[in-house]
DNA sequence: AGATTATTCGGACCGTGGTCCGGTTAGTTT
DNA sequence: AAACTAACCGGACCACGGTCCGAATAATCT
């Protein structure tokens, strides 16, 4: 039902699954283990719609899957690894937008101006999936591994180089981009009621006082 | 052994813990409530210094303490609430420090300065407790209303307040703070072998930059 | 096709966090 | 001091995440 879920790879090859968004086929997975694979997303899918993310069992997961308990835990690693699955399919219409959408945020635009539309297109993403987003939350050794993070990452660092700020640019970056992590904006717009657009208000600020050169 | 910790207070009245640094006492605990607390505490602390703060077990503290388990959850609420109870004992070196300490930390010291000593005096403090600090990261929706972070937020805003910058100082606030959450910290000097220096000098970058008019 | 081998399957099993409730004990009232 | 009440104590109990290994199955070789 709702066939939308089918993307392959993810597998767990390596000592560390890592869940990277990259590619990187491991070389084909036995027929069952891809159709298995299928049916647990799907299962999985279903029953965040249905109870939320937070009330997601891999007991159910495999139930509704009809399938072992141990098949879940050797496709996805554990729990956050189901999660982050399901996640990495929202997180690629993002990745689509900046990488290779139209401008200002995908290339075509000056990169001061890719910039300043990140935060905002990012903001506005995680809110819309908050509960998925924040029911994928990793331990707390595995929140800055994710794939998904990386390629923000990687983004921003190279905005930032091209336009020749006069920063530590890592560093720079990976502050930028603790101002988008997910439990903080539902912190700061859910607790705190601050609206999305002051925070989007708030990252130009930021990007603003980062384009001036610093004497 | 090792006579230190000794806090009453922090009991669980209300419908949620919260565990607040503040004082808020309630009303005298019965005798043998505060025994055990104590005897709590003093277990946790050494099976911490033992095991390291990550392979804490609640089973083995009421073991240690001889006490039934029940009371480790009804006098702490739950594992991060004992973990957060044995890091207020130390958060209050630093607490201590910003508050009544000496310049150009504590008070006496211009705003500013008082702003640009407050990260490395913050990344310092968190870098010698790291196990301690990031074992008692807290689940995504407990981990901003933990009291420890409302007073370090209270007072970068009365700072930024006092210096009068030109920015939403209760946002700048929350984004300053996310530099120095511990989980990204760890990250940015362990995973990244950034060194301290180097996250102390970005701080003062930023906060040059906040300070600068901004036209 | 039949034999061989690597991989997967699945559910019994375990450890740990957290709950519950009958029995007990500390304050309080008379 | 004795009775009373509210709070506390403790360990049996439950749910869920995660592991393990014998049985089953797909791919590969001859």
């Amino acid at each position: 039902m709702s066939g939308g879920i089918s993307d392959t790879g993810g597998e767990r090859g390596g000592p560390i699954p890592v869940a990277l968004t990259s590619v990187e086929e491991a070389r084909a997975p036995r027929a069952d283990a891809a159709r298995n694979r299928a049916k647990l997303l799907e299962a999985a899918s279903r029953l965040v719609a249905e109870c939320g993310a937070s009330n997601l069992t891999m007991d159910a997961v495999a139930a509704a899957a009809q399938v072992g308990k141990g098949t879940v835990f050797r496709r996805f690693g554990d729990r956050n690894g189901l999660l982050v699955a399901l996640l990495d399919h929202e997180e690629k219409y993002l990745q689509e937008a900046f990488l290779s959408g139209p401008p200002p945020l995908g290339p075509g635009a000056p990169a001061a101006e890719r910039l300043l539309a990140f935060g905002p297109a990012v903001l506005r993403h995680e809110t819309s999936r908050f509960d998925l987003y924040l029911a994928a939350e990793g331990p707390v050794e595995r929140r800055f591994v994710v794939g998904a993070r990386r390629l923000r990452l990687q983004h921003l660092v190279m905005l930032l180089r091209e336009i020749g700020v006069d920063t530590d640019v890592e560093l720079a970056a990976e502050c930028l981009l603790a101002r988008l992590d997910t439990p903080l904006v539902h912190h700061l717009t859910v607790r705190r009621e601050m609206p999305l657009e002051r925070l989007e208000r708030g990252w130009h600020d930021q990007v603003r006082r980062l384009l001036l050169p610093t004497w």
